[in-house]
RNA sequence: GGGUCGAUGCCCGAGUGGCCAAAGGGAGCAGACUGUAACUCUGCCGGCAACGCCUACGUAGGUUCAAAUCCUGCUCGGCCCA
């Protein structure tokens, strides 16, 4: 690992997108630790997939000795990055921000080691040093350093230039407001790398040409490709919505079945994109993989790598207990126990005794249906199981019997279940 | 401000007085197949106390036995003129 660097070993993970001097930024990276840092704007109170891999590239570079910076835009984010964006987007209001800033922290936190020592992360917040400056002091101290040529000259803003939508001061400015924080962050920390997505290149040579031209020295920027699917759907996207780091909005279990579910042809891309594990150790799961794919061991092992890293090991575990209960064994001699991891990550209803006879008001009610119709029809095509078995029309849920005295088990389609735990 | 065209179900998009809960496509759901996959095939896809009823085609009225379809006001959007 050593003998081919960080800077090798992101390449050959498929991290790397573009560098500045890439011989330069390996030099450097060899010669001692580094200050670097990845943006993150609270859009919403929780990070998504598609941030875990800037979480996970300032985790490796933590773990080869250098100090990661994650930041929360809490300037950047009341203006609106217009990258890779088609129209302008909406302003947040105040509370509402604050609110995301701070459990966005949270989250950044999870993932890097803050404990005091040579290559501890600290976590910033560009509104500590942006909300204060005037709008004269930014003029002069920014703007004037950077050309509206050079602005213009980025792709996304002159997509929206030619376009309809228009673009208006406010999102052009984001630039600015970025490079600004890479140049504080080098001044103050001593930073002297940014990353970001591919989308954020523009974003982060602005940086740097900023950082040359006020504080007369150099620095380094690199991004990641995007990351997409082979059938072309967006990452992190499900039929459900966006796969959320936040345990509230999706469960460590639905969170662990969303790389359980993974295509081929995606999980031996992403196998080295976001796990932890060395290079060697990444090469044999995907050997295994291509041998025997029906096994998912690819799949397995990133959905409990990634599950512990986001949710600890204790949820991870417990989510794959229940996974192997509802796809594998007869639920009806399923312990206690294994019961209970199940219903630690399964959606979950209480009901009575009386509730269980209405079958198509309680689907509906606890929202494995939409409708009374729903419920029918999906009675209907036999898509409901009970129990492990099929509820035949106009048979009740309690009709297969009460696990352990206490729940139902509700399975519609392959994969999604309802629990129902029935109150004396 | 004037003119003109448009607004249809989750999305796109036909329909231009009765045969319209509204073609077709996409998305979604279910079944078969399977590897908790992909592909393919089949069915479903507004609601309900369901061979019927109710709600719906921007919005508020009107004409008619009958309106998504015709008329009027309003709201929003595109284009053209000022």
């Amino acid at each position: 690992m050593t003998n081919i660097g960080l800077l090798g070993e992101l390449t050959t993970r498929g991290l790397i997108h573009d560098t500045t001097d890439a011989a330069a930024l390996e030099a450097r990276l060899a010669s001692g630790p580094i200050g670097l840092y990845v943006g993150f704007d609270p859009t919403a109170d929780s990070l998504h997939v598609g941030h875990l891999l800037g979480q996970l590239t300032l985790r490796r570079f933590q773990m080869s000795g250098h100090r990661p910076y994650p930041l929360a835009g809490g300037a950047t984010g009341m203006v609106g990055d217009p990258s890779g964006k088609s129209e302008e987007r909406n302003l947040l209001d105040a509370e509402t921000l604050q609110h995301n800033v701070d459990s966005i922290k949270k989250q950044l936190a999870n993932l890097l080691d803050f404990t005091p020592g040579a290559n501890a992360a600290t976590l910033v917040n560009n509104a500590d040093w942006t909300a204060n400056i005037s709008a004269l002091e930014f003029l002069r101290d920014v703007g004037k350093h950077i050309t509206v040529n050079q602005m213009m000259a980025k792709e996304s803003v002159k997509n929206r230039l030619n376009s309809e939508n228009g673009l208006s001061y406010t999102e052009f400015s984001y630039m600015l407001l970025q490079a600004n924080d890479f140049r504080h962050l080098c001044a103050t920390h001593n930073v002297e790398l940014q990353m970001g997505g591919s989308d954020q290149w523009g974003n982060i040579t602005a940086g740097i040409d900023l950082i040359r031209r006020t504080l007369g020295r150099g620095a380094f920027g690199a991004t990641w490709p995007l990351v997409t699917r082979s059938d072309g759907q967006k990452f992190g996207k499900t039929a459900g919505g966006a796969v959320w780091l936040d345990a509230q909005r999706t469960s460590p279990y639905q969170f662990r079945q969303f790389w359980m579910q993974m295509a081929d042809a995606d999980v031996v891309r992403y196998l080295p994109q976001f796990s932890l594990a060395s290079l060697e150790e990444v090469r044999a799961l995907i050997a295994e993989h291509e041998q025997a794919p029906e096994k998912r061991t690819a799949q397995r092992s990133l959905a409990a790598e990634m599950t512990s890293l986001v949710h600890g090991t204790d949820a991870a575990h417990h989510a794959e207990t229940a996974a192997d209960i509802l796809f594998g064994a007869d639920p009806t001699t399923a312990s206690i126990e294994a019961l209970r991891a199940v219903a630690s990550e399964v959606p979950m209803t209480t009901v009575s005794f009386a509730d269980l006879d209405d079958t198509y008001a309680l689907l509906a009610r606890a929202g494995v249906v939409a409708s009374n119709s729903e419920a029918r029809r999906t009675i209907q095509q036999k898509g409901l199981k009970v129990n492990g078995k099929t509820l035949e029309e106009g048979e009740t849920l309690a009709s297969k019997g009460i696990l352990h005295e206490r729940w139902v088990l509700v399975r519609k389609g392959k994969t999604s279940y309802h629990l129902f735990e029935v109150s004396a």
